[in-house]
Formats: C-alpha cells, structure tokens, sequence
DNA sequence: GTCTATACCAAGATAGAC
DNA sequence: GTCTATCTTGGTATAGAC
C-alpha cells in the first residue's frame, strides 16, 4: 500500500499528482506528531524528501495544506468504515466498525490530525472544516451504519478516548505501569496489539 | 469567584501571588483556545492587562507556563470531583461526578487546556505531564470514586467526547443543525444549558 | 513589581534559476 | 517539476530603567 509511494519517491521527478499524494501522506505524519501550529513546512518537507519552498509552491499555504490532509483523512476514514459495513454480518456492524477505528491507527497521524483539527474549533477556517468533518462521520454512523443516536455517542465517545491515549503517547508507560495497562485494556479490549506494535516502530 | 480577581486586576501593582494567579487564570483561556504552541506570550499578557516580558519574568519560559497552567487545572478539576464525592448520596456517585464534569466546561479554557496538552505526548515535557495529570483522574476515579475500570473507561470516553465537542465549538452550529443538537444532547443529556449558555457568551 | 526597548531566531512565503 | 536564495514577519527571551 505504502511501497507504491516509496518507490515513486526515489525518483528525482515524477507526476505532480504522485508527488503531492507523497507529501500528504508525510504532512499526515508530522501534523499528527506536532499538531497544526507545532508542525514547520520544513519538516513535512524533509519527511517527503522536498525542498520546503516546494512543499508551499504545491499547496499554496500551510493552511490549505492541513485542510487537505484532513479531507484526505476524512475520506480514508469513511471509506474503511464502509469496507467493514461490508465484511461477515454474523458480527455484530458495531463490533466491526470499532475494530475498523482502532485498524486506522495504523495509518500514520490519520486519526491524530484530525484530533488536532477537532481541537482548533476557534479558527475560523480549520474549524469550520473540523465540524463539517466531524459531522460527516456522525451521518456516517446515523444513516449508513444505522446507529441509534446513543449508539452513535457511545461510539464516539470510545473513539475519542482512543484518540487521546494515542495522543497523549500512553503506549509509553504500558510496560511499566500496571495502571496504565489495565485502562488501555479496557478502552480497546481488541485490537490493542495493534497500537501496541505502531508505538514500539515509533520509538526509533 | 472570579470577582476577586477582577477587582485586583484593577491594581497596578500588587502582591506576586495575586498577580501570578491571575496570569495563570488568563494563560488557561487562552491556551484553551489557541492550543501550546498556537499561544503567544504577548496575547497572555493582553488578557490579564501585563506587558509581555512580564509574563515570561514570571514563569520563566512559556513552556513553565504552561505547565503551570496543566498542574492548576487538574488541582480543580480533582477538587471539583472530590466536593461532588459529598453531596446528595440518594444520587448515584457516577451521576454527581458527570455532571461536575460538565459544570467544568464553564471554567473557561480548563478543560481545553488538558485537552490540548493530552494530544502533545510527543513532546518531551509537556506529554509527560499530561500522561502523569491522566492517570491521576483515572487513579481517582478508580480509587477514591470507586469506579471499576469499565466504569472509569465508560466516564472518560464521555468526558474525551464533550471535550471534544466543546473543542471543536459544535455549540455554533447546535441552532442550525438538527443533527448537531441530537448529538449533542446524545453526549450530555443534562447540563447542556451550562455549556449553551457559555457559548453564547463566548461570541462577542 | 513592572515596564520599554530590543536582540535574536525561526518560520512561511516569494523570486527566479535550472 | 523542483531547487537555492532570500525577504519579512512575528514571537520568545533578555537587559536594564523606574
């Protein structure tokens, strides 16, 4: 999935779009790692292997750049989610929604930038981005998947704090602390193996 | 509550103490609003009516502030919890501390500010205190208020839920949007007004 | 205890060559 | 399509006066 773009970077020239779908998925990265504000042109460029001038040249702003990571998040997201509407019925569409959400953890930032964004409701334009984003997955799960609304919060909910222990690196401490261990199990009793081995490839 | 320092805010010179909680009242606003990094020092001291050296003078770095800011809010956060521990026992323990919860909201910027610094874990400092500031709540919760860790996991994914909605300003849309006020109503079917009425106060 | 002035650096964006 | 060089702005922190 990701080698189609590792090769294509080790071309000194390529097709405008192939090198933008290079840069969004690294800005992903790094926007998930430092947040909006805390991430430099500069280094989503060094993570794509660009010039920084290069990295503006083809967004035009930091800002519209963050806004198409977050469309491009948003539309992986959905589309996962709707891969596993598909997938065996004799498991409950809940249950495999959930474990769709904590699968896209391996997608590098994805779930972390918008996290970020989510957060930013104050600005005016990644705000209004933000809601609409986040709205769209609640149509998602009201309509599509066929949540109730409480079902549909009590999804969320867990999809928040999955977000914010990611975020907030408690993968660190599971090894040692006991405390730690037992409230990362019982907020993704499957599928923690998942974050578990993305964290350990990180602390590089 | 607040009318003390207001009324000290008019002084032009005052004792330390008086004029660096004041400072930390005005930091925690405004880091809820614009994130760590999205902050400056300069509008900080605008906000509490100082030149901005001063703000640095006094906490040394911004990064001093703002873990000043983090120790702060979860002091009263977790003093807010305790207190609700009291009250009315006919009430089930779980319903008092959630609606504490949401009263938090008015606190302006305290629960952002953690929000903010939750999803920061990559940083060095600032991601240790903020895994350290959870797992005090959660050790709390487990603990003093007697949740099992189901229990604690279901009240923190509620809490991560209208952080986020608080965070991401969904209260500008609740009037135009069906959908809006059905999820919000779905994540904290009581207390609403408190964070309504917040908002609105908000968009001066 | 608090301010003004300012040094210093980092980051986004632009110009223009190849 | 992509780079190097550079302009410009804005932000943290320091020096030093009152």
């Amino acid at each position: 999935m990701s080698s189609v773009s590792e090769n294509l970077a080790k071309e000194t020239r390529m097709r405008g779009d192939d090198r933008r779908e290079l840069i969004l998925e690294a800005a992903t990265q790094v926007f998930g790692d430092h947040g909006y504000v805390g991430t430099t042109t500069a280094e989503i460029a060094r993570a794509a292997g660009v010039s920084q001038p290069y990295v503006v040249r083809l967004f035009g702003t930091k800002q519209q750049l963050f806004l198409d990571v977050l469309g491009r998040a948003l539309d992986q997201l959905l589309s996962t989610f709707r891969a596993a509407l598909g997938g065996d019925s004799s498991d409950p569409v809940a249950h495999r929604i959930g474990v769709a959400y904590v699968e896209l953890t391996r997608e590098r930032g994805l779930l972390l930038s918008l996290m970020h964004a989510f957060v930013l409701g104050g600005d005016p334009v990644v705000g209004a981005a933000a809601r609409a984003g986040f709205m769209d997955v609640y149509r998602f799960l009201r309509t599509e998947a066929g949540f109730s609304p409480d079902e549909a919060q009590q999804f969320l909910a867990g999809g928040m704090l999955i977000n914010t222990l990611v975020g907030i690196r408690m993968t660190d401490d599971y090894e040692t602390d006991p405390e730690v261990r037992e409230l990362m199990q019982a907020a993704m009793p499957e599928k923690l193996d998942v974050v578990l081995a993305l964290a350990e490839g990180d602390r590089r």
